[in-house]
DNA sequence: ATAGGGTTAG
């Protein structure tokens, strides 16, 4: 009862039984006690009188032979004879649905007859099983048009027969207005049927109206009650629900295997694997089995979500029970074998096959080939195949060897073995290899110079490729666009422009036309070599041709004319573009914008942005952090705000980046307080500080002569679960060094070491002058030596080589230091350096 | 059988 308990709560009904009154009266309460399970109704036909005998032949022949003009005196005569019981024996004798159909509704039409609940179902059976759905919505109309009366079986049998047509609402609509108008009283039994029609439909909400309905009636729910309940539930993805029921009918020890697949098969399409073998797993414990067809599904389900592992085990699982597998299942579990590259397995199932004498079909076998291990697995497949398969199946497992090996990066293998089999040249000897066998298993078509020569383009055979390619004209094979486009795309990115216009024009004049790759493969090697002018003049090509430009390519030229200092040559691409009738991608705008930026034009950048506004452009996060950067290099800070307001009114999520680059604004600024504003704000919109937030304001905060609060951010960073990097480490030496403090940043050069990190050769000299400045000529001394090396000092930069020239001086003119300056003076490459004359 | 691009720190 505990569990009855919980489906009752999940229909929110705990005391509904006083709520609706019983719809029986005591005279047929004997009727509700038995609800048989068989849907068909129970015709228990009284004896017939060799008159009515006499009838029902007649009725038969002439409605399935003779139905003509000459017949209507007899029908007639037949028709004022008739009985419900003659209509149903003349019915279950007409196998023409149509015929039988004619009949009924002849019947219907004749005086004094009436149509009872037997003859509508015997019909409503007939229509449903050929789907008659039109007619069957007639009949319904005739049901309620005649007031017919039904049995609460009968009416059951009727509503069935509606849901499995999918007509719901008329079954349910059929229910209702029999039971108002008492021309039935429903018992489980129709209850029953009527769930199960509506189960059809999927509409949860009506099924458990009705559920709540019979518990007001205070009827036990028995598994054909539960049944189209579980159903609905699954078909609903109501998955706690679903349980509910289930759980609740194995309490009552209603479950059986039908039961379990309905759950299983569910469980499988959610995509719950893991729960779906749980279940499997009890099933031993529930006493009963699974049924073939529910395995095979699963396993179906299982490889679909991925899950192998579980598909496996219930294969083994189904062996065991004794099953004939399906070939099917073989197929599916290679497949997804071979693509996960798991070869034991899948090799494992095939030898399971030619075990239980499966033969496997060409997918399976050219799905093992392309995963094996070795050439011997290879051979192993194809022995013996080779004559019993045709042509075309035979090509198939040949081009699936050549794949195996291209994929293998065996390309030369695959490249010999194409060669032999189509008689060419390879320049090596074919005949010692283990798969020479394999060289007659077909002549290589198309397919198989596209697998080969692809393969020798990806690994820089381009010559091979080339050749291989001029020569299928020789054996008389057909060439592809394919081929044109991978060997056209080859040279395009080994800057090979003149070969590719070759080819290309080689196409135009061919049955294989230019696609928009071959064009964009031309258009990148253009913009690659930052040819505008070229890459210009294939746009307008592509235009002709209604081929879009690749955003990656002319984004590319973008940057490559931005490095080059050509931003405003860059821009002038994009209009050209615009000019063609393209607009280009915001990346590429971003990217000519940022170039603008770089070369210090920050108002032709503005114009530029503000102009792709203007145009409808939505700039994205990345557009605006160009912008912002831009701005507080250029030390507008405020006005670096004022767009990042702009974003966040446009629903734009400020990122890392564009606090990091307000927060160098707001440093390189002197206003490290406001910096610091942006890294409380970060945390609060949830944008992580990164190490560089943190370096740009450690930066920032020993420029504005906080060298203690840099040391802490430090520390914070590190708790926050940010490491510093070279860089921080750098800014933070110089920042104290420039604070005064080289004992600190000593220290941190020290961390440096310890991580195995390398400063640049300006800090070891920012450390010695600061140390000088510090009067402490000695450790700017220690220092000096320790890393005066040829390297070092080439690696130099301009800036610090007259600043290092000035610590020598000092150092060789203080008495404390002067004698050790000397002697390192006396090894070279100071001197050479510095050229020291004046210090004697 | 065809991509995934532009931005920040010493």
């Amino acid at each position: 009862m505990a569990s009855f308990y919980r489906l009752k709560k999940l229909l929110n009904i705990y005391q509904c039984t006083h709520i609706l009154q019983r719809p029986f009266t005591k005279s047929n309460l004997s009727t509700l006690s038995s609800t048989p399970i068989s849907p068909k109704p129970i015709n228990t036909l009284p004896s017939i009188s060799q008159e009515n005998s006499r009838i029902i032949y007649r009725l038969v022949y002439i409605f399935t032979k003779n139905l003509d003009s000459s017949k209507t005196q007899e029908l007639d005569e037949l028709g004022s004879k008739i009985t419900t019981s003659i209509v149903e024996n003349v019915l279950g004798k007409i196998k023409n649905w149509r015929k039988a159909h004619l009949f009924f509704n002849w019947a219907k039409n004749q005086e004094g007859y009436f149509h009872n609940c037997h003859t509508f179902n015997i019909m409503a059976e007939c229509l449903s099983g050929v789907r008659q759905i039109a007619s069957m919505r007639s009949l319904v109309n005739d049901v309620v048009k005649f007031q017919c009366c039904f049995t609460p079986h009968g009416l059951g049998f009727f509503i069935r027969c509606l849901g499995s047509q999918g007509l719901v609402n008329e079954a349910n609509e059929l229910f209702d207005h029999m039971k108002r108008m008492g021309l039935c009283v429903p018992n489980s039994f129709t209850y029953n049927c009527l769930l199960d029609a509506i189960s059809k439909g999927g509409d949860v909400g009506l099924i458990e109206l009705r559920l709540k309905e019979m518990c007001s009636y205070g009827w036990e729910l028995d598994k054909y009650a539960y049944m189209p309940v579980l159903q609905c539930y699954c078909n609903a993805r109501k998955f706690e629900n679903a349980l509910v029921v289930f759980n609740e009918m194995h309490e009552k020890e209603l479950v059986d295997a039908h039961v379990l697949s309905i759950l299983l098969v569910s469980f499988s399409k959610w995509g719950k694997v893991d729960k779906a073998f749980e279940l499997v797993e009890r099933i031993g414990d529930l006493n009963i089995s699974l049924n073939e067809k529910t395995c095979f599904v699963l396993i179906h389900g299982f490889v679909r979500e991925g899950r192998t592992d579980k598909a496996l085990q219930l294969l083994d699982k189904m062996k065991k029970m004794g099953f004939v597998m399906d070939i099917s299942v073989y197929g599916v579990l290679i497949e997804e074998l071979s693509r996960n590259k798991e070869i034991e397995k899948a090799m494992q199932l095939y030898e399971d096959m030619n075990v239980s004498g499966i033969r496997p079909d060409i997918k399976i076998l050219s799905d093992l080939i392309s995963c094996v291990r070795d050439e011997r697995d290879m051979i192993r497949i194809l022995e013996g195949r080779y004559e019993n398969l045709d042509r075309k199946a035979r090509m198939l497992l040949y081009n699936s060897v050549l794949k195996r090996l291209i994929n293998n990066v065996s390309t030369d293998k695959a490249y010999q073995l194409l060669c032999a089999s189509a008689c060419l040249d390879s320049g090596s000897d074919f005949n010692e290899d283990n798969l020479f066998p394999v060289k007659e298993l077909a002549c290589p078509n198309t397919v198989s110079f596209e697998l080969v020569i692809d393969g020798l383009c990806r690994a820089d055979r381009l010559e091979l490729a080339l050749s291989l390619f001029r020569e299928m004209d020789h054996i008389g094979c057909k060439r592809s666009v394919l081929l044109y486009n991978n060997l056209i795309d080859s040279l395009s990115r080994s800057g090979r422009l003149n070969e590719c216009y070759e080819l290309f024009n080689e196409m135009k004049q061919s049955e294989f036309q230019p696609t928009h790759y071959t064009y964009n493969s031309i258009f990148g090697c253009l913009c690659r070599q930052g040819d505008d002018a070229g890459a210009l003049s294939m746009v307008k090509e592509m235009r002709v041709h209604g081929h879009q430009p690749w955003i990656k390519y002319y984004t590319l030229l973008m940057q490559k004319l931005c490095k080059d200092g050509q931003a405003v040559k860059a821009s002038n691409f994009l209009a050209d573009m615009v000019q063609e009738g393209y607009l280009p991608d915001v990346v590429s705008y971003s990217a000519v914008i940022n170039g603008l930026v770089k070369i210090k034009q920050l108002d032709e950048a503005l114009n530029l942005f503000r102009g792709i506004c203007a145009r409808g452009y939505c700039p994205d996060v990345v557009a605006y952090n160009i912008i912002i950067n831009g701005l507080c290099k250029d030390k507008r800070v405020l006005e670096a705000q004022d767009f990042l307001d702009e974003m966040i009114d446009k629903g734009l999520a400020p990122s890392v980046v564009t606090y990091n680059s307000l927060i160098d604004g707001w440093c390189k600024t002197g206003d490290v307080d406001r910096a610091i504003v942006y890294l409380t704000r970060m945390t609060e919109k949830e944008r992580e500080p990164n190490v560089i937030t943190y370096t740009t304001l450690i930066d920032g905060l020993c420029n504005s002569g906080k060298p203690d609060d840099a040391i802490r951010l430090l520390v914070k960073m590190e708790t926050n679960g940010c490491s510093p990097n070279r860089i921080t480490f750098m800014a933070l030496i110089s920042g104290l060094c420039k604070c005064g403090k080289p004992d600190d940043a000593l220290i941190y050069l020290h961390e440096m070491e310890r991580k195995d990190m390398k400063p640049d050769p300006s800090i070891y000299i920012v450390l010695i002058d600061a140390f000088i400045k510090n009067t402490n000529p000695n450790e700017a001394c220690d220092l000096l030596q320790k890393v005066v090396r040829d390297e070092f000092l080439q690696d130099l930069n301009s800036k610090s080589r007259p600043i290092l020239k000035e610590a020598i001086l000092s150092l060789s003119v203080d008495p404390r230091t002067s004698s050790n300056v000397k002697i390192l003076l006396e090894e070279g490459p100071l001197t050479a350096l510095c050229n020291f004359s004046e210090i004697g």
